[in-house]
This record gives C-alpha cells, sequence and structure tokens, in this order.
DNA sequence: GTTAGCACTCGTTAGTTTTGAGTGCTAATA
DNA sequence: TATTAGCACTCAAAACTAACGAGTGCTAAC
C-alpha cells in the first residue's frame, strides 16, 4: 500500500519531529542526506500521508507532524531497533551485578536511573503482592495496649500494621494465634488468606483463645485490609521539561494526574505480558491522550510479576525507550531468578 | 514608630493581596468599611510605609503589595487570631477520635487532609528515629540464599532490608546473634546500636559464631545503614493553583523542589520547638525564596519527635496555617501520649 | 492634617504590519 | 509518466502602535 519512499518520508518526519519538536518541512527533509528528492516530490507525498491519516498539519501552513495513526505505524514497521549507547548500558547493568539489596530499593532506585537516562518519567509496579505467599506472620507488642504485626511474604514484600490490643483479649492469646498462623498458612497465596483462615484454621483458635470472633477481626484489619500497592515514580519534574508542557495548564493538568497515583496504578496492572506501547488515545486514562506509556513486565521464573513503564510525550523516543525497557526487565528477571532460585 | 493608621492599613493590605493576589490600590482601601479617610491620605501612608520597607510596587504605577518585611511584622504583631470553621476543626479532629491506625498511615492521611483543607502543600516528617529505642529484632529466612532483617522501634516504626547470606554463615549463627542481640539491645536508642555492637555484643557473638567479622558486617547492612527518613508530602499539585505559579518557569522550578525530598527533609529537622514561620528568603533553600514555610512540631511527653508544616507561596494565609497546623500538632500529640503511654 | 484635583506612568489589550516558513498547484523538464 | 522549478497563497509569530485604565505623586485648597 505505502510505496517505499512514502516510508521512508513517514521515518524521517517520525525521527525529525522527535527530536524537534517542530513540524518538519519539505525543504528541511529533501537537504537530508538519505533523501534525493526535490522538496515538491516530498509535498506530493506528504499530501498523500496526510490523505491516508499518517501526518498531521496544525494549519494550512505548518509542516507535517506525525498522527497517532503515524506514530502507530512507526512503531509497528519503521522504528530502528536502538543501540543503547554503552554508557547507558553500564548505568542499567552495573546496578544489577551489584550484591542484590532489597527488592523495594531496587525498584525505587531503577525508576531514577532510568528516568535519568530518559528524561521520561519512569513507573516501576513491584510484585503483585496477592500472588505472593505467606512466609510468616509476626507480632511484636510494643506496650500494654499496641503491638505490630508483621508479614512477610516469599518474595520478600514486609507488610506491616499495628494495632491497639482490646482489653478481652490476652496476650498469650495473640501468641498461640499466630503459632497457628505459622504452622498453617506458611506457603498459603495470600489471596487465599482470608479463606483458610476462616475454613481451616478456625477451629483450632478457637479451642485456644477465648474470643475467636475478636482475634480474628483483628486479624483481618491488620494483615488483611487495604495491602498498597507497590508503585514507584520518580522524574515526574522530567516531562516538565518537554516543550509540550510549556502551556501551563497542560502542566498543571499533567502534575494533577501524576500526583494521583491510584489513577496510574490500574493502568500497569492490566497490560499484558511483554513490551506494550499505547499511543496518546490509545491510553484508557483520558488525562494521558497526549502521552504515550511503554510497559514491559518482569517476572521470576513463569509467573509474571511485575511491571517497568515509560511515561512520556506521544513525541518521544519509542526505539530507545523501548530498548531501555527491555534491557530492564531482562536484567531483573534474571536478578529475581537467581534471588528467589529455592536450590 | 508605626501609626494606629498606618498599622491598619498595613494589615488591609496584607489580607487584601492575601486574598486577590493583586496588588492594592487607594482607591480600593478607602472603600472600605474600616477605612474613613480618602484615598490620597492611604496613598501618603503607604509612600511612608513604603520608606519603610513594609510595602513594595512593581512599577510606579502599580498598587501596593506586602514586602517580606510586611509580611513578617503583619505574622509578629496584626495576624487575627484564626477561628477555624467547625467543619474544618471537625475534619482534622474526626481523625484522631477513630481508633489508632499505624503511625506512618496516620501522617501519610494527615497530611492529606491539611493540604485539602488549605490547598497548600503539606510536608510531614515522621518520629526522628534515631532517637527511637530497638524494640525487636528478627530475620526471616526466605531460602537458602536469602533473608529479611526487621527491625522494630519502641515508636512502632519498622525498618526492613533483605540479604543475601553469605556462604560462609551458618543460618543457626544468624538465629543465635539475633537472640543475643534481642536481649542485649532492646531499648538502646538506635544511634549507639553500633557502639553497643562494637563493645557489649562483640565477644558474645564471637563465641558463637564462626565468623564474627563477617557477620557484624551483615549486620550493619542490614540494619544500620541508610535509615530512611520518614517524610510524606501532599498536596504538590495545590500549589501549581496559585497565580503566582502561571509563570511556567516558576511552575518547573517548584515542581523540581518538591521532587527532591532529600533537599525538603533536613529543612523540617532543623525547626525549632513549637511554631516557626519561615517567609520567603528567611528560607535557608533558595528555590523556596518565594514560598513560604510554617513548621509546628509535635511530640510524645516531653520528647520533641517530629514536625509537621505547611509550603505555601509568601502570599499565605498565615492566620490559618497556624490555627490548623497547631490544632493538628496538639491533636497528634494528645493520641501519641495515649499510644504510647508505658503504664 | 486631610483631601480634591490633575498630570503622569506603565502594564494590558487590541489592532496592524511585516516576515518567513511552509504549502498547493501548474507548467516545464527528463 | 514521474519529477521538479516556479510562484501565488496562507498563516503564525513577531514587532509595532494606539487607546485604556488603574494606579501614583504632587500641589493647592479646605
Amino acid at each position: 500500500m505505502l510505496t517505499e519512499r512514502q516510508l521512508l518520508i513517514l521515518k524521517v518526519i517520525v525521527d525529525e519531529f522527535v527530536e524537534t519538536a517542530q513540524p518538519v518541512g519539505s525543504r528541511n527533509i529533501a537537504k537530508m542526506d538519505q533523501i534525493n528528492f526535490s522538496p515538491a516530490t516530498i509535498r506530493n507525498e506528504m499530501a498523500d500521508l496526510e490523505d491516508l491519516g499518517f501526518l498531521e498539519k496544525v494549519h494550512t501552513s505548518s509542516g507535517r507532524s506525525p498522527s497517532e495513526k503515524g506514530y502507530r505505524y512507526y512503531v509497528d514497521h519503521l522504528m530502528d531497533p536502538m543501540k543503547l549507547s554503552k554508557s547507558e548500558v553500564e548505568q542499567v547493568t552495573r546496578y544489577f551485578n551489584d550484591k542484590m539489596n532489597e527488592l523495594e530499593r531496587v525498584m525505587e532506585n531503577s525508576a531514577h536511573i532510568l528516568s535519568e537516562i530518559t528524561q521520561y518519567t519512569t513507573l516501576v509496579l513491584g510484585p503483585e503482592i496477592f500472588e505472593a505467599k505467606l512466609k510468616q506472620v509476626q507480632i511484636v507488642p510494643l506496650n500494654q495496649r499496641s503491638a505490630i504485626a508483621i508479614l512477610v511474604t516469599d518474595t520478600g514484600h514486609v507488610e506491616h500494621r499495628s494495632f491497639v490490643i482490646p482489653k478481652a483479649l490476652d496476650h498469650s492469646d495473640i501468641e498461640k494465634s499466630v503459632n497457628i498462623l505459622n504452622e498453617k498458612l506458611s506457603g498459603v497465596p495470600l489471596v487465599y488468606l482470608d479463606k483458610m483462615i476462616q475454613h481451616e484454621v478456625k477451629e483450632l483458635i478457637e479451642k485456644y483463645t477465648t474470643d475467636f470472633t475478636r482475634a480474628y477481626q483483628l486479624l483481618q484489619e491488620a494483615l488483611l485490609t487495604d495491602l498498597p500497592t507497590n508503585l514507584y515514580v520518580s522524574g515526574k519534574a522530567n516531562m516538565l521539561k518537554q516543550p509540550e508542557f510549556n502551556n501551563i495548564d497542560k502542566a498543571r493538568i499533567l502534575v494533577n494526574m501524576m500526583e494521583s497515583e491510584e489513577q496510574i496504578a490500574p493502568l500497569l496492572k492490566s497490560t499484558e505480558k511483554g513490551t506494550q506501547i499505547y499511543i496518546g488515545r490509545e491510553n484508557k486514562l483520558e488525562s494521558m491522550n497526549d502521552l504515550s506509556l511503554i510497559t514491559s513486565t518482569y517476572s521470576i521464573g513463569s509467573d509474571q510479576i511485575g511491571t517497568i513503564a515509560l511515561l512520556g510525550p506521544t513525541r518521544m523516543d519509542y526505539a530507545k525507550a523501548v530498548a531501555l525497557l527491555q534491557l530492564w526487565s531482562k536484567q531483573m528477571s534474571q536478578s529475581l531468578d537467581i534471588w528467589f532460585d529455592e536450590s
């Protein structure tokens, strides 16, 4: 359908526009080394590409910029597989060769590094902890009236919650319950915890504690409610450096959007395996309609466990972003495999 | 030094400017109920106030706005003690009457509520955990190669770090060390942990473990390095609603500043007890030179443990901000006293 | 001491002109 | 038939101008 020359022109326009953020004119294209035909020819081709929906004009006598369809075609068919610079690869990989830190810290730092390299915003969604399995429950009494419940999963995630000890409940009751929980529930995926407690553990606890209902309620509150998602966002301010946000209102909308992590997390959760690109209005979130989101999943073994993403203007360097995310995902998956290797 | 009339005019100008964000002209002041003299008189007084440094003009024929000195005089001498609306008091206090949640969560939510009410940015600095005392150390092995160290303080703060178990080190060695640590170190302030380990616990551990140096190093890494500060920031986007940030460059600087919590935390840490107001260039941070920061400390018993602050444009509603912070601090201190009452 | 009156300042807004980068179309060229 | 040179046309942005109005400072009168 598209001729070789049209493809070349489309690619050149995307590359140029991504770099300069300015609509591209026929004269400028003609000046490039790769191009051996005149501005007039290019104008004709551009008019055709515009009719087909790959290019846009902001007004009659402006240059052309890629439409969302244009970007889509570009990422699907034209994009050069990006060669990352040595120092960029260095920056990402060096980090994984260091002794493995805490998972949370790795994600936080990763987010930081990727946004430094790309100047976009990085989002890292940690392991989906509902899929994680319980490793251990601990209760640490602080004083007569309050205590802290700590829950550790097999992925190394630590959740904790403090609670007030009701007078009716004895310290030893709590201890016994905790022992039973650890005995019976170790290895159970967090999602099933609630059911398991109800069905399997209930009787046992009832035997040992004077007030099961209260103890159960306490467990509920302390361990099962409102497990926060592990979302790390870095480089929010980077986005404001992009010229598309010179407009103060756009900047405000953007900052507002990034402030509400509750909106962003579900977006990352629902992504498919591998690398996905969402361009402009392909994003489900209206406030992201002139942004692009590139997501990449990472995993332990064959279980998908998390997502890393770069958020930038639709005019973003897709090739570089994809290359970086894939490099990171690969490294992360490898490290996780080594780390969680149960051998 | 200043006449009654000058004070009145200064107060009126601050109040008006805080509300409208527009320089205040003599005609508008003359129209007010409280004012019974003509624009010309006001102009004379304003000229004097300007000579004395309390007012500024942006250009010869603009109205006046308060200078930093003007704001300073206002907060020190003129400001009406703010009566908070019932619903505002409600919003803050209701929250503390609920059963006490986890400390971290309380601070996070508090930050949110205060920035909703004020439309400024709220900063909450959690308990200074170096002053906290060790309650308990736990090691939870995840698998053969990695484990998680968990440290609980008497203030209910939980720190955790995962680490790789070196082959030279036996599981039982770790367990023994942890037992010794708990026995010997419970109640020791975190700041002294390092010394205590070196002096008091060293010999004991050496008795039981094959490789003290390595075990100690591990402890170091797992528990003592880089304890993060507990800073909660909420309502960053609110600030952008203020008209002073219609200028895109100012907005960018602001967002950048708020992005770097490493800069902000020390600022809050170094505040004095009680309520402090830092106006414009009184702030140590250059990027805060056209902002004002109001801080208020809260405590358990007589030990200062944390700071809450509101960050707004210099043209902020000081009276309301101070009233809210003080209300919050009082509530928080009360709740903490009840919570940590060791009776 | 206070105020009315008036000339003056200067930012803001709206209207105008100029410039230049870009287009689309047509006719000449290969 | 495909390409290109040439040219008229478009439109945003920049630069200029004029009018407006909110505000001041000063002077003279009350």
